[in-house]
DNA sequence: AGCACGCCGACT
DNA sequence: GTCGGCGTGCTC
């Protein structure tokens, strides 16, 4: 017998011993059922320890060792430990969180074979004699003129029944097993353009050993070009690929995009919107072997690839990278993590990198690469500001930027105008006794949405009917204060009655389905005029665009997030970048009261090391990261005071251990949350800034295990954020 | 996190 | 006299 030291998903961090029987095939990293209180849980093994007489007597025998499911693999289980130990969370959650969730149940799946499928003679025969395209003929048809195709690939491309349809493609021999030859040659690669070209050399020669790239390409610049070819170098030599890419960038387009280049490569997407049993499938494809390239969105930095070659992580600065509950890490940044673990290179892509990441390239710890040259469109979209304080604007609108949407409409071009901001109108007020419409369970104000007659919190989702009368003063004079998308999309209505507008945000726009169908409305060009919040911005390509304006931005330029002029920029940078991508140049307008502010020059001039260089100018200056390092630790409670008084006590706790070991670490006062309110509850948060992670890490692994150690009241909860993207 | 045990209010 | 509130403490 021997005692295993298992990972469960508890809020303690600690381990459970139990007994096993020391049989062929016991491993570290093997997922094991053990009975539990009066319970039973799910855990992983991470140690194998000799068992003494104090054990037999002290601990219980495990249930069942889950042997269909091959162990976690050693480094697999050292990045969790990892994430355990830099999140300051406890390992069995952070196990919890990276395996899928149904797991358990997945784990009796048959051994699903994933055959590379061709078309026969018979089956091209009955293509070509078929008045019309029934499912099988579907399949027959696709791998007929794209080659052969893995099965897996087909049905991603392929619609609903597309099994059924598979099974009777094959039962009629129309469609026939062939071999795997050059196993995952590419088809179809571009040319690429020199720097592309420079860039994929570079690259490839860092196959084999850790390396971090910053590919720095604009707009249209061929990245994904880059990462396909790169990827085709990393199969060669017979190893796998990871590429993660932000939530909505995970788009059948990009995943059609690498099924077609790989045809013969073991493709697999990974991604929260999975159903249980397909996501469990992926992964343990994956554990086993099976898979060469795993497509995906940040919980797919846990894809356990045995021989991982090759990170990829498009668009590294956006924000959905960072996971904002449980374990709150950065799949970026434990992308590189795992890349140095593993030995391999990793690229971090984006027109608008991070400044943590262009700090590394700055440092020379990240190889600095650069895509400048645009491989559509030649020109780079003009950027214009217009000068709001000089001109009247109407519902938000100048003369200039109607004037501009007249012209393309009149030349039969596309525009965008950019609100980031959903809803009819950002709150209702009454001016006679200054009501407004506040939320009850949040510090904030309900939104009105005009389409459904409501008002709606946008962080609580409560709703509410739009009181005709105000509820404070009975005064009849009450109506809606500032603009959201949806009043935009009226006023413009208004001034084009025979234009063609779509408003796409969350509201209008709520399922993959309704956004597929968004896209091929725009596409076929039956949209004249677009209106669209951040759910437009992101990498999609529009290429009948020629026009972008920028309303109601200014907000965030003077926000106390020190944060938000860098998003604001790469939201700007990305929403221009929709501009002109065809023969057609694009124009930016972009409506501000503050156009002698340098980020507005920069982004005028396409600038994004000149914006980059300043913003960290100033990061310095103030010594925020990336020149210092962040933890933050929230509470929430009923009542605020709970929260701020937890946080009071364990300040002094901190205190006590930077004094006593004379540690160089700043502890700010605890505050309330910007948003105070949230469902309910009320939030405060004490920041702590060092200026190295060791000395963060320090005071953290001690103080952490004071606070699982307290004892707190039922109603409050409290949880750690290290490296938070916003305080 | 669950889930038990354990001591004080309004009900058949 | 009980049913049941959720406070605190444990789970190998």
């Amino acid at each position: 017998m021997r005692v295993a030291r298992i990972a469960l998903p508890l809020p303690k961090p600690r381990l459970f011993d139990y007994l096993v029987e020391d049989r062929d095939g016991l491993s570290v990293g093997l997922c094991a059922r053990v009975p539990f209180g009066p319970g039973e849980k799910t855990g992983v093994i991470v140690a194998l320890d000799p068992a003494d007489a104090m054990s037999h007597d002290k601990l219980k025998p495990l249930r069942e060792l889950l042997i269909d499911v091959p162990p976690l693999p050693g480094p697999w289980l050292a990045m969790a430990e990892f994430a355990a130990r830099y999140y300051q969370h406890p390992l069995g959650e952070v196990i919890a969180t990276a395996l899928p969730p149904g797991l358990k149940r997945a784990v009796r799946l048959p051994r699903e074979d994933d055959p590379l499928l061709a078309a026969t003679a018979e089956g091209r025969a009955a293509l070509a004699a078929a008045k019309k395209l029934t499912r099988a003929l579907a399949a027959v048809s696709l791998v007929s003129s794209a080659g052969p195709m893995r099965r897996s690939a087909m049905l991603e491309q392929l619609d609903e029944g597309a099994a059924t349809g598979l099974r009777d493609a094959r039962n009629k021999g129309w469609l026939e097993v062939v071999a795997v030859s050059g196993d995952v040659a590419m088809l179809d690669a571009m040319a690429l353009n020199p720097q592309q070209a420079a860039a994929v050399a570079a690259m490839s020669a860092s196959l084999g050993r850790f390396e971090s790239f910053l590919l720095h390409g604009i707009t249209g610049s061929g990245k994904t070009e880059v990462y396909l070819q790169l990827i085709a170098a990393t199969l060669g030599q017979g190893k796998s690929a990871l590429m993660l890419v932000p939530e909505i960038g995970l788009t059948p387009q990009l995943l059609e995009r690498v099924a077609g280049r790989f045809p013969g490569a073991r493709l697999v997407s990974l991604h929260s919107g999975l159903a249980d049993g397909a996501r469990s499938r992926g992964f343990v494809q994956a554990l086993r072997g099976e898979v060469d390239i795993v497509l995906g969105t940040r919980l797919s930095v846990f894809a356990p690839l045995p021989n991982l070659g090759l990170i990829v992580v498009d668009e590294e600065h956006d924000a959905s990278f960072k996971q904002q509950e449980g374990l709150r890490y950065s799949a970026r940044d434990m992308a590189v993590w795992r890349a140095r673990n593993e030995g391999i290179p990793i690229v971090l892509g984006s027109a608008t990198p991070s400044l943590e990441s262009w700090l590394h390239a700055d440092a020379g710890r990240y190889t600095r690469l650069s895509l400048t040259q645009r491989a559509v469109a030649e020109a780079p979209p003009s950027v214009r500001l217009i000068d709001t304080r000089r001109i009247k604007l109407d519902q938000g609108l100048s003369p200039h930027l109607v004037e501009a949407l007249r012209e393309r409409l009149e030349r039969r071009e596309q525009s965008l105008v950019f609100l980031n901001r959903r809803g009819y109108a950002p709150v209702i007020t009454c001016p006679t006794c200054n009501w407004v419409s506040a939320c009850k369970h949040c510090s904030a104000n309900m939104v009105f949405h005009q389409a459904d007659a409501i008002l709606r919190c946008h962080h609580c989702g409560a709703e509410e009917r739009v009181p005709r009368t105000c509820p404070d003063c009975g005064s009849h004079d009450v109506h809606a204060f500032g603009r959201g998308t949806q009043r935009l999309e009226e006023r413009l209505g208004e001034y084009f009655p025979t234009a063609r507008i779509l408003r796409v945000d969350r509201d209008s726009v709520k399922t993959p389905a309704q956004w597929a169908a968004v896209r091929s409305q725009i596409d076929s060009g039956e949209v004249d005029i677009l209106i669209g919040t951040q759910m437009l911005a992101k990498g999609h390509d529009f290429p009948r665009l020629t026009l972008v304006g920028i309303v109601g931005s200014d907000a965030s330029l003077y926000s106390s997030d020190y944060r938000a002029p860098e998003r604001l920029f790469q939201q700007l940078m990305q929403v221009a970048g929709r501009a002109g991508r065809a023969e057609l140049p694009g124009e930016v307008l972009i409506q501000t009261e503050f156009v002698d502010h340098p980020l507005f020059r920069h982004l005028a001039s396409q600038d994004f090391p000149g914006f980059a260089a300043m913003q960290l100018g100033e990061r310095k200056q103030a010594g925020f990261p990336p020149y210092s390092y962040h933890a933050v630790l929230r509470a929430e409670a009923p009542e605020l005071k709970e929260a701020v008084e937890f946080l009071r006590i364990t300040r002094m706790a901190a205190q006590m251990i930077t004094t006593e070991t004379s540690l160089p670490v700043r502890l700010f006062d605890p505050v309330p949350m910007r948003l105070v309110r949230r469902a309910r509850l009320e939030r405060a948060q004490l920041v702590i800034e060092a200026d190295s992670r060791a000395m963060l890490q320090t005071l953290l692994t001690s103080w952490v295990m004071g606070l699982h150690a307290m004892r707190l009241p039922r109603d409050l909860r409290w949880h750690l954020d290290v490296d938070p993207g916003d305080l």
